[in-house]
RNA sequence: GGCCCCGUCGUCUAGCCUGGUUAGGACACAAGCUUUUCAAGCUUGGUACAGGGGUUCAAAUCCCCUCGGGGCUGCCA
């Protein structure tokens, strides 16, 4: 049988970390073996599904680059399809129409609850009804409440796990013939398009047994399944809007694919080393090695792999990136190797526009306003000196200005000011070779003002 | 409440299957070097097998119990 994934996000919020792991792991597995993988939009709850949510989901996902196989299928375009199989299921009688009211129901699962029961739904009127007698009423898969069966599935990544068959009540398949559930647009979905791996979240493993038991009543095989462990917020509570999910649009504005692709691939998988792409993941990867452990989203370590990334950028791809046009590629160096987030480009915009700051942060230590004034004039003379020189002599000069000032902080610390207006920077002779001798010069003179005016 | 899943440093994890390791790595953290600030780099350091019982010469590893965390419990997905 051919290996064929999927992921199927439904389009009731913006694309985030869990769902953009899901996807990747799918698309890894995918890309291991050969295999097809397909993106499916389930939209079926047309209350919740909006057309926005889809949209971001699909510019997401491409966005990373977890490129799908075929068209993206959409189930509120196949409804033809389940209303045949529906029909067929209530025709032999393995489904049927349950008229219970929601209050029936309500009722029910809270006596059940009283008594410690499992809280599920078993119709006492199985088959009785056809859609003309009452109003309303949802479509049931029939379960038999007294089975003495267990349901026992392979999970790739957790081994066997069993489910009493008794337990599950009569499966809800749809609302009408023409608006199926969950449990039962998956099933029908999975089968038809040949879907040979169901890997999904942990939180569809109390979805699997009902899922076993429609298929069954299909007479369809099983495809295997894989249930990822999810991903977890800090307080370990499963990501969701509720908890602010992160969410991908967030995430893009200070990282880059690349480091989103590798943090998502170590969040439950171990691989040979800290720095993977896509495809040295893909080479790797083994669904029996992803582990059964929720893992926490920490941004440490997000910071870091980012900063590796950005390193390796042409200094065309960091303007990129940064959407900071203007910034001069000799100033590339000094800014990748301090840049962790994309966002903190601004922190180095002294590069390419004239810094703005107070006057006292030009004053080094036990010096005084006076002394900077005047030292600042003398470096001012000195760069004037080494226009046309390189570096080294320039720094030399300013070395020897540095003993007779007693120290070079008393140098470097107002001249890095000047030209950076922050308490932390780059060496301001490094600086000054990015923004030129007139504009290190203008910017000098500008601190001066600031300290005598 | 019921059912199910899970449990190694702060975090991500190696090791578990096929008992014997100084329980390894990465990030973070601390200290030192360097030093005009920051970053980078180099060196060093601390911190973990949830607890309790077994089995065994020997248990992170196998078995049981307890505790803890999580998920599901919809005419949502």
């Amino acid at each position: 049988m051919p290996i064929r994934v999927r992921m199927a996000p439904s389009p009731t919020g913006n694309l985030h970390i869990g769902t953009a792991r899901t996807t990747l792991f799918n698309w890894l597995f995918a890309r291991k073996h050969g295999g097809e993988f397909i993106l499916r939009i389930e939209d079926t709850d047309v209350e919740r599904s909006h057309k926005h949510y889809e949209e971001n989901i699909i510019s997401g996902l491409a966005w990373l680059g977890l490129h799908w196989d075929g068209p993206i299928y959409r189930q509120t375009e196949r409804l033809a399809t389940y209303r045949e199989h529906l029909e067929k299921l209530l025709a032999s009688g393995k489904a049927f129409w349950c008229f219970h009211t929601k209050e029936e129901l309500e009722q029910e699962g809270q006596e059940q609850q009283a008594r410690k029961e499992a809280p599920r739904h078993i119709c006492n009127h199985k088959g009785q009804g056809t859609r003309e007698r009452g109003q309303g009423g949802i479509i049931r898969l029939a379960v038999d409440g007294n089975s003495t069966r267990k349901i026992i599935f392979h999970d790739i990544i957790r081994g066997d796990i069993e489910w009493q068959e008794r337990l599950l009540g009569d499966i809800s398949l749809a609302k009408d013939l023409d608006t199926p559930l969950y449990n039962f647009a998956v099933v029908i979905d999975d089968m038809t398009m040949q879907i040979s791996h169901v890997i999904r979240g942990e939180d569809h493993i109390s979805n699997t047994p009902k899922q076993i038991l429609i298929y069954k009543a299909l007479g369809v095989p099983l495809p295997q399944f894989a249930h990822l462990p999810l991903i977890l917020a800090p307080d370990k509570s499963k990501i969701s809007k509720r908890n602010a999910a992160i969410s991908i649009d967030d995430l893009r504005k200070d990282y880059l694919p690349e480091t989103l692709l590798n943090f998502m691939g170590t969040l439950g998988y171990s691989y040979s080393q800290e720095v993977m792409s896509l495809e040295e993941m893909a080479k790797e990867f083994e669904l029996e090695k992803v582990h059964k452990s929720g893992a926490v989203f920490n941004s440490d370590k997000l910071n870091w792999l980012n900063a590796q990334y950005i390193r390796r950028l042409s200094p065309a791809q960091v303007r990129e990136v940064t959407g900071v046009a203007t910034l001069p590629d000799a100033a590339i160096p000094l800014v990748v190797q301090r840049l962790e987030r994309l966002s903190d480009i601004q922190q180095f915009n002294f590069f390419w526009e004239r810094p703005d700051y107070e006057p006292g942060l030009l004053v080094w230590k036990e010096a005084s306003k006076e002394s900077t004034a005047g030292t600042l004039e003398a470096v001012r003379e000195i760069v004037q000196r080494h226009a046309s020189q390189s570096l080294e002599p320039l720094r030399k000069s300013l070395d020897e200005l540095s003993e007779q000032s007693g120290g070079r902080g008393n140098v470097y610390w107002p001249f890095r000011v000047a030209l950076s207006g922050k308490q932390a920077s780059p060496d301001p002779v490094e600086i000054s070779e990015v923004i030129g001798m007139e504009e290190t010069i203008a910017r000098i003179e500008i601190a001066i003002q600031k300290l005598t005016s």
